[in-house]
DNA sequence: ATTCGTTAGATTGTCGACAATTAGGCTTTG
DNA sequence: CAAAGCCTAATTGTCGACAATCTAACGAAT
């Protein structure tokens, strides 16, 4: 699966690899969020010395996984409502602009392999919720596909390299296997037709009602576990 | 002026220092846009070890002013029409985005403090186009408070630490006085009045058509000059 | 008892040297 | 003469050690 290693670039140096790892490891929580890192002690841990332990860490800060402060350390970034929420807001935003774009720059070809895509999706689907984690992956392809498809290297950039790794983060720490499956899914067929169709301006329109949805949906789940407590 | 560090992290490091000047160096083109560069002669220049240099590139990676290969080494972004486009189509979706979460987030002070600024800018241009320096100056701050306004700190991070250099970088080389002085006033003034207002709808259009005009600005431009040759 | 200053320990920042990899010129060969 | 392969020089990646800085525990003074 190409979510792993969105760069594309297949990791070659020894720092590469052990940003792969801890990146893995951050993203899946066994490297808890909010915890400090010690530098000596990964730096064993992995059998690396300290100079590409750093070179990996700042790879991770590109990524915002982790927070630096001079002559202080390194802490792995905290997993609040207020970061998810904010996260949200920029990804409707940029996602939106970048289904914009898809639908002017993507190719006949590509628009054919994200509809192909979303039908595999619409099967597997069809051996249901058993595991909502498919959806939960076919998610992220779709996001990714249409991102490419804006064949803006910085959006890609920001979007793929950047901010993609934090929402994985959120979205496995949280345990968020969204009961929005299906309408999703919805959201996804009618916001391809809409670049199929060239229709830039619709297409934006729908990703940011898409997105907006989820965030929405996650709100209204805090405020339903507050007034639980 | 705040613009020099946005991060409003005083350097302190030894690393901090040497990003700084040459995040100004790379700006000012003193560094030329798409040079390779040495890590050993550098290192001399500025009287540092390697591993500290080192330091200093990973933060200026950050800021997508250079860019490394693994086992080939870094050179400094270059500055194509393509790129700048693309940095636009960024900016038009990030700072509409800021532009509606200000109208929600700023506080009262913060909006007088904005239209005090934009007072001062107005007398500023009444010494009129003799220089349009403080205009450009102006233009840029006038951003800034925008998108702090936003109090959305992913927001913040990507417009201010990353991209905005990246922006003065173009506006430099490019050598970018734009004759757009007066009406990119008359429109920063409406898109405070819609703050101002709470309309974070009509702030976020405002805003996107204020930058979608700065980059249809430059696309006839350069089409001008195609048609020239 | 609380607050402040001091000190010891640990952690981060910086340095110079060595190993691994690449780029370019040179030789060799078809 | 052109092209392929090798080899040398230079550059990047990695390492371990030292210097500067911070944290926290301890003790002294009010």
């Amino acid at each position: 699966m190409a979510l792993n290693n969105p760069t594309l670039e297949t990791p070659v140096t020894t720092a590469d690899k052990v940003f792969d790892s801890m990146l893995h490891a951050i993203v899946d929580g066994k490297i808890p969020a909010g915890s400090k890192i010690s530098e000596p002690e990964l730096a064993k841990q992995y059998e690396i010395s300290r100079s590409t332990l750093r070179e990996a860490l700042n790879r991770l800060e590109k990524c915002h996984l982790i927070e630096r402060k001079a002559n202080v350390g390194s802490r792995v970034v905290e997993c609040t409502i207020e970061s998810l929420l904010e996260i949200y807001i920029v990804r409707e935003s940029l996602e939106g602009m970048a289904c914009r774009q898809a639908a002017i720059h993507m190719t006949d070809q590509e628009i054919n392999e994200m509809q192909n895509m979303l039908k595999q999706h619409a099967t597997a689907q069809a051996l249901k919720d058993g595991i909502a984690y498919y959806q939960e992956e076919g998610d992220l392809d779709f996001h990714y596909k249409v991102i490419l498809g804006s064949h803006n290297k910085q959006l890609i950039n920001i979007l793929c390299g950047q901010l993609y790794h934090l929402v994985r983060m959120y979205r496995i720490q949280f345990g968020m296997n969204s009961p929005r499956a299906t309408r999703a899914f919805d959201e996804h067929s009618r916001i391809i037709d809409a670049i199929a169709d060239r229709d830039g301006e619709l297409a934006e329109l729908l990703m940011r009602r898409h997105i907006a949805a989820s965030r929405k949906n996650i709100e209204k789940k805090i405020t339903q576990l507050n007034s639980d407590s």
